[in-house]
DNA sequence: GACTATTGGGTAATCGATCACCCAAGGAGG
DNA sequence: CCTCCTTGGGTGATCGATTACCCAATAGTC
């Protein structure tokens, strides 16, 4: 079951050198010793199946090659794995390993960040499942490096986040480009984003001169959920029978552009000849596989675990800083 | 940036005793000590903010409280989420938390297994994103406890996997209580969950005395991916076409009952009065959304991972022993 | 040939927690 | 009063790797 673990003084007693000669031969790059020895110890720790033990050098060091990651449910959300990759890929480039451990209902971020702290990571990220603030006790403000896809409320640390407001503007001004000129948003009420985005929203418009034709709640609570109870397809009844019938609608999501396609086709209606459908989120499984494919905002997921890791493992600390980052137009064919 | 880490010396010092009375205070529950003693070591640890150290815990006892996951991608794919909320809720029971690590094509599985190693799990799983086999190298049979959603080549770990053939046997069998009897499959070429489901489809329809319409091919690869060109969508217009028109349609997955439902709503057929459709997976984010919401066998992953994590933390290890997992009927309103 | 660098490698301390073992004080029993 | 046992707690070794420091041998310099 488990493989016996074999230690330095092992493979130093088989070559006949001490233990640090091992050490050196096998991690420290610099450490003077002649190509003959370094290579026979080299040979003997690969037969005995040696493998460097990071409890043991983390005594020492005070830090195990790991970056903490807390999140309020990430590892469990389909969403947000591509924050993880984007961290992992990072990390991986600097010798460390990810470490999820996600924030459990009931239990207080103290808790969890203590948990983690067991291990010494050697730096500490907190991720949230969907853009929103978090307010972080004050003693645990300085344990966190950096906030993923949050922001600490008195923004006392880095925090990444999607530019909301820049993705819709720029999704509004595709479909301006592509002609569009009555353009509603069937919208995530209730939640950072979706405020956000109607700012972004409303700003192209009246850059283009041209007025909205609605910002419609896709959910009847005001804070959005899975389970809260669909509005769609009764908003897109009922935009269709106004005397003002949309070209273009917006979507808060791939989910939600998923039920107008549906409440379109009832219709009778085509994409994108008779209605353009654009949303945000770009959850592969559903933007591609719909006819047409759609048009959607892709959330900076990955970049933003990327420069989190880069942030965590910078030599020397910046300044609390919010980082927004830009969406990235998937252009499929609903648009 | 980072906690100053305090160590049971630090609380020893201030506490005025020995360094073993504070640890046998914070962590020893049978060390023989007077309750004023204890009571006093804990506030100190309390107001020092004190963290267990378990890198220094771990060289001692020669292992860390981490379970390893080694996945081929697991972290990254929805699907598979699941895996990991039952390993983890097991894990936590047990003082143990999850260490996951994918497995990046390019990289061989001992070179993972080693990273892994060098923070000397407890125990190592290996999960698959998908029902398949693994082959793994001798040297590494003995280190994995357990495979997750995969079968080792040879049998000589012990392998949780879905009961795919039975599956499809109940989800038949629910078709044909629900009336149905002219009923297709649209299946996923090319993997084992595939193959063995096709085998209970028929198994059942057999046991009802009655000829399979049909099993197609969702894709035209004989090696399913996501990106593989859909032949859905023709295959649904073939069968309303074809005298024995279905009454209905078996799904490979809830993506696949998606473009399902976009076919049929073309063709004017209402789910389920004229047509029911059903599939496997439950990914939920799909099946609560379609419309109707759709009826699916959701994949045992969450069983997997919790019963993953009892025989890997086990006392006494069992002999390899491949457990197959019953899927879960979740009754919605398509059938 | 004496003297200094340089090279190769050993010694011993260290990190923090744990654990086997020892010691002292005090009460019980004879 | 003496011995034995229990209770409360300290001492020192240990886990595996790293590292500051030291020593011996060789090569190079004048």
């Amino acid at each position: 079951m488990r493989i016996v673990a074999v230690s330095l003084s092992d493979i130093a007693e088989r070559a006949g050198v001490s233990v640090k000669t091992v050490s050196g031969a096998l991690h420290g790059g610099s450490a003077r010793m002649s190509d003959d020895t370094r290579q026979k110890v080299k040979a003997i720790a690969e037969e005995l199946g040696y493998v460097t033990n990071f409890a043991a050098r983390g005594v020492r060091q005070g830090w195990l090659p790991l970056v903490g990651v807390v999140s309020d449910g990430l590892i469990t959300s389909p969403f947000a794995t591509e924050i993880v990759r984007g961290l992992d890929g990072a990390a991986r480039s600097a010798g460390m390993a990810v470490f999820a451990v996600n924030h459990r209902s009931g239990q207080s971020i103290g808790s969890v960040l203590d948990e983690v702290q067991q291990f010494r990571p050697r730096a500490v990220a907190y991720a949230a499942m969907y853009h929103k603030d978090v307010a972080l006790p004050d003693r645990l403000a300085g344990a966190v490096g950096v906030m993923i896809n949050c922001r600490e409320a008195a923004g006392r640390v880095t925090a990444l986040v999607p530019d909301e407001e820049g993705g819709a503007r720029e999704i509004v001004r595709y479909l301006l480009v592509a002609g569009r000129r009555r353009i509603a948003f069937i919208n995530l009420p209730g939640i950072l984003a979706g405020t956000l985005r109607e700012m972004g929203f409303r700003a192209a418009l009246e850059e283009g001169g041209i007025d909205p034709l609605g910002v419609l709640p896709a959910v009847r609570r005001s804070v959005y959920s899975d389970r809260a109870p669909s509005l769609v397809a009764s908003h897109v009844e009922a935009l269709l029978k106004s005397g003002q019938r949309p070209d273009a609608i917006l979507c808060g999501n791939d989910r939600v552009a998923m039920e107008v396609y549906a409440a379109l086709a009832r219709a009778g209606l085509r994409i994108p000849d008779d209605i353009a459908v654009a949303s945000f989120d770009n959850q592969v499984e559903i933007a591609s596989r719909l006819d047409p494919p759609l048009t959607t905002m892709a959330l900076p997921h990955r970049a933003m675990g990327r420069l989190a890791m880069e942030i965590l493992l910078a030599e020397q600390p910046e300044p609390p800083h919010l980082h927004k980052l830009p969406f990235h137009l998937v252009e499929r064919a609903s648009v």
